[in-house]
DNA sequence: GCGTGTGAACATCTTCACAGCA
DNA sequence: TGCTGTGAAGATGTTCACACGC
């Protein structure tokens, strides 16, 4: 019983809090109604939520609130999460500004910039510092994400700083690789990702190779 | 034989490319090495390259060039994608300027935005076109992927627009789920998402609930 | 010897089909 | 009756271990 709730699950919920959300005024709805708007199957839904316990009643469906809490509690977003962003580029900002890291569960604490010339300004409502205070504002704050929003070739030393700052996860939006000590989990969103899966299935049915016409 | 390369594979191309792009000076790879960087076993590595065909050299490795090309012809980057960007605040306009979208196998076509202060504006060399011109453009242009930086309340009208004027993969940055008809393909991508996965872990690691003591 | 390529074993995830309960 | 919850079957993905060819 190494995970209680399998992988594929966790990284559903966060979908389904989202549906949930949007339909606040709704009292109740089915896994059916999930599954419509999730562009899932129901049975998969189901599945899902039955890993969280028996919330659900037979012959009519889940308690939207209650769900929502439940859901809430298996992601541990009954307490907020301290975050830092580093580097307030245009992505830097539109992550400080989006909705959904606000919203539920996560606090922007800190923000963090090397050029002099935006340090001092407000993003978000919180003042950019610079880089050189990450260490001590991260330990002071008691930061527990680190969000990387730098270019590329900066990412892996602010990476580094984060780690030895004491951050024990990290969030990484540079278009690169970067490693950190064990015990610290990286997860990586390459929007360039996103994009060549696309292209995968486009290429698939346009112009696809030879074996596209078995498919 | 429906689909020639495994879905979780694709998945993992994108990673791979960016790894060879950042060690573009060395000729030769090893498994080894690609697993190292990714953060993945070895084998696994091995099986994906296998998938595009048999371009390693037993005992030696994998000629860095070579793979490349042939991960990107996998991918179906060897032709260019044309892009519509749809909303140019901060989140549209760090897309637009990524560096990832236009290095391989991607151009901006087009953007747009509502906001009639930002339309003629440039971006990433592109001029700004009001939204009413959207599917006259996409038609005129050619545009093949319509990636959505609008609000969550805007998003599912501008997916609804794109889909009529007929493209036919959309990437969604917007926090809300949008649907759009057969032969459309979605992809969703919610920052929050990678957040609360984080917070998962975190969650299980730190100040977890009761059951935590089981695992 | 060395690192790839790959069947076979294993693990995880999804779907099915239906029992169980309001 | 209606919809959840869930074992069992099936599909997909990962790991292992070793044959193969440089």
């Amino acid at each position: 019983m190494k995970t209680p709730v399998p992988r594929a699950t966790v990284q559903r919920l966060p979908l389904y809090l989202q549906i949930l959300d949007e339909r606040g005024d709704q009292a109740r709805t089915s896994s059916d109604e999930l599954a419509a708007l999730a562009g899932i199957t129901a049975a998969k839904v189901r599945k899902d939520l039955s890993y969280l316990g028996s919330y659900g009643t037979r012959g009519v469906g889940y308690d939207v609130e209650q769900l929502r809490f439940e859901i809430r509690r298996a992601l541990g977003l009954t307490r907020d999460w301290r975050l830092a962003i580093v580097g307030v580029g245009n992505l830097g900002s539109a992550l400080a500004n989006y909705d959904g890291f606000q919203a539920g569960g996560f606090c922007i604490a800190a923000v963090f910039d090397a050029d002099p010339a935006k340090v001092g300004t407000e993003v978000a409502g919180v003042t950019v510092s610079p880089v050189g205070r990450l260490v001590r504002d991260v330990r002071r704050l008691g930061i527990d994400i680190g969000v990387v929003a730098v270019p590329a070739e900066a990412a892996q030393g602010v990476t580094d700083t984060l780690a030895a700052a004491g951050v024990r996860s990290i969030l990484n939006f540079a278009p690169t690789v970067v490693r950190a000590p064990d015990g610290v989990e990286i997860r990586r969103v390459d929007l360039s990702t996103e994009l060549q899966v696309l292209g995968y299935h486009l290429h698939l049915v346009t112009g696809g190779p030879p074996e596209a016409a078995i498919a």
